[in-house]
DNA sequence: ATAAACTCTGTACCTGGGTACAGAGTCAAG
DNA sequence: CTTGACTCTGTACCCAGGTACAGAGTTTAT
């Protein structure tokens, strides 16, 4: 009567992420996720565990960690607070500067549209010469 | 009288520029520099303009800029203000847009720091039950 | 005039983050 | 019970952006 559940296999986990099967083999061969023992004959079964798992790191990378950098979150998971809270304070400060270092450049460059659609002149390009002259405001 | 300028090798330029020798060496292999043309016998000398270029890939690439875009903007400096504004747009586009991720990200992880240091208990660390949970919101 | 320092050429190697594919095994539907 | 779809294992390959190094030639300082 009950409805069968198919089985987790990478191919439906990998569906279920919404990420590519060689990408989860992937994660496995570097260690950022343990492969779910092979039973004797058969297909491995991916765990809710494991696909949570993959949910972080796809989180993660989208917010521009490495997985270097999930690795370590990851691993300072079961660890102190305190630990996990330095590597994400460490992060937000190199975002923080990050996000400084592309406002200046959004400064710079819808200045220089906006200068080249005041004077659409075929020569002497504002773009070109802002790359190229001295660096721009950089404090 | 004349005081000796030593010759602009690539070994000066480099160290002129901040970057490395090899560095110099791979832009020229993937045609981004042209390389300066040998003497018969001597080492290049790498004229001014070249020095130029490098400045200009090297400030490019700080914003951000893949060698590939750096490419085109370089190839687009001696064409039509309009196309390279064109580049120069779309790319304003993909910077306001990381703004606003990182940005999302910064909210993020300023809130689970605070709430780490506010409730600084060795479990249930805030951080990782936020990068666990649902995506954050991601308009 | 000779040794140290530099350059040139070519090729090999590295990291990060995957992607592809071959060949063998396994499962599931008709 | 066969056929097609899927999995497993292992290895190879891809791209970007470099970095290293060997062996031969050149320049420069002493």
């Amino acid at each position: 009567m009950s409805t069968k559940i198919p089985p987790m296999t990478i191919s439906r986990a990998a569906k279920e992420i919404g990420i590519g099967i060689e990408t989860i083999r992937y994660y496995q061969r570097i260690g950022l996720i343990d492969e779910p023992s092979k039973p004797a004959s058969g297909y491995r079964i991916y765990p809710l565990e494991t696909l949570e798992r993959l949910r972080f790191i796809l989180r993660a990378k989208e917010l521009g960690f490495s997985l270097a950098e999930v690795e370590s979150l990851l691993e300072l998971g079961d660890g102190s607070c305190r630990e996990s809270m330095l590597v994400a304070k460490t992060k937000l400060q190199l975002i923080q500067a990050k996000i400084a270092d592309l406002q200046n450049l959004e400064q710079v460059l819808e200045g220089v549209v906006h200068a080249c659609e005041v004077n659409p002149d075929t020569h002497g390009c504002p773009l070109v010469e802002t790359l190229g002259s001295q660096p721009q405001q950089k404090p």
